[in-house]
DNA sequence: AAAATAAATGATAATTTTTCTCCCTTAGAA
DNA sequence: TTCTAAGGGAGAAAAATTATCATTTATTTT
């Protein structure tokens, strides 16, 4: 596992331990909702406070340290900031896992047809992962 | 501008002035947030709840004659559910677009790389409109 | 066309989610 | 070490969403 000490500074974010564990986790676990990572919190911190991890995912997605993903039909999860790439998201069970997804294609024909100076994107594909179809 | 009264009882919705008046806000913006659309309906309903707003909002999306739009790093907005389509979302003003593109050759590449059973995608292509850029 | 009824609305309360305040502790710098 | 700005914890406060319930209304049935 990775030690994020360097990391949260890079992004001029102090190395808390609250914070390291929260790194852990989204290293871990890939993506987590808000909630699963308080329970998650809570098994390693007897008294953490929910506001300590509200005011961290706020925090740490303003210093571009980890980015949500918002979900259609549930809850958004989060994840380390890495490099750009799509998301499969399972509409049974919640699973998400990352993809690497060519766009190039489809941005240049959306910049074709329309007069927007499209900067990033995000695509969710949904469907049943493997254990659930 | 359409009557919406069949389609809404197509959809399982009885037709009341206010659920009228939210299609055809619809109709008119495209796009439109929650709060935003609780605005416009106090123009015409004076005492509307806001209470009804968001159970329309809510039975809408289950009976599928509106659809929610999840954008990033803003509120989302509602759509009038229509053919499959991408959203062109302007970061600066919130300006929200469709836009039709073909995304099957990316769900090829996702289904090639994956184990999941796609059945939909939500895509939102992120940048400055034409009147911002 | 009127009556019946199942559902929607409005007002408000209750819940849930998120943010804030305040005081104490601590990470990181000197 | 010591110092200091920032972070954490506890709970209050605010914001967002949902539930309750009496009343009204759209639609069905007669």
């Amino acid at each position: 596992m990775k030690n994020y000490t360097q990391i949260l500074r890079e992004h001029n974010l102090k190395a808390t331990p609250q914070r390291l564990a929260i790194a852990d986790a989204l290293d871990a676990k890939g993506h987590i909702s808000l909630e699963d990572l308080y329970m998650l919190m809570l098994k390693k911190f007897d008294s953490i406070s929910l506001a300590t991890i509200y005011k961290n995912i706020h925090i740490m997605m303003e210093n571009c340290f980890i980015q949500e993903v918002k979900l259609p039909h549930a809850k958004s999860v989060y994840e380390l900031t890495k490099a750009s790439h799509a998301h499969l998201a399972c509409s049974k069970c919640g699973a998400v896992e990352d993809i690497s997804l060519d766009l190039e294609s489809v941005v240049a024909e959306a910049r074709a047809k329309s007069s927007f100076a499209i900067e990033s994107s995000e695509l969710v594909l949904s469907g049943l992962c493997k254990n659930c179809r």
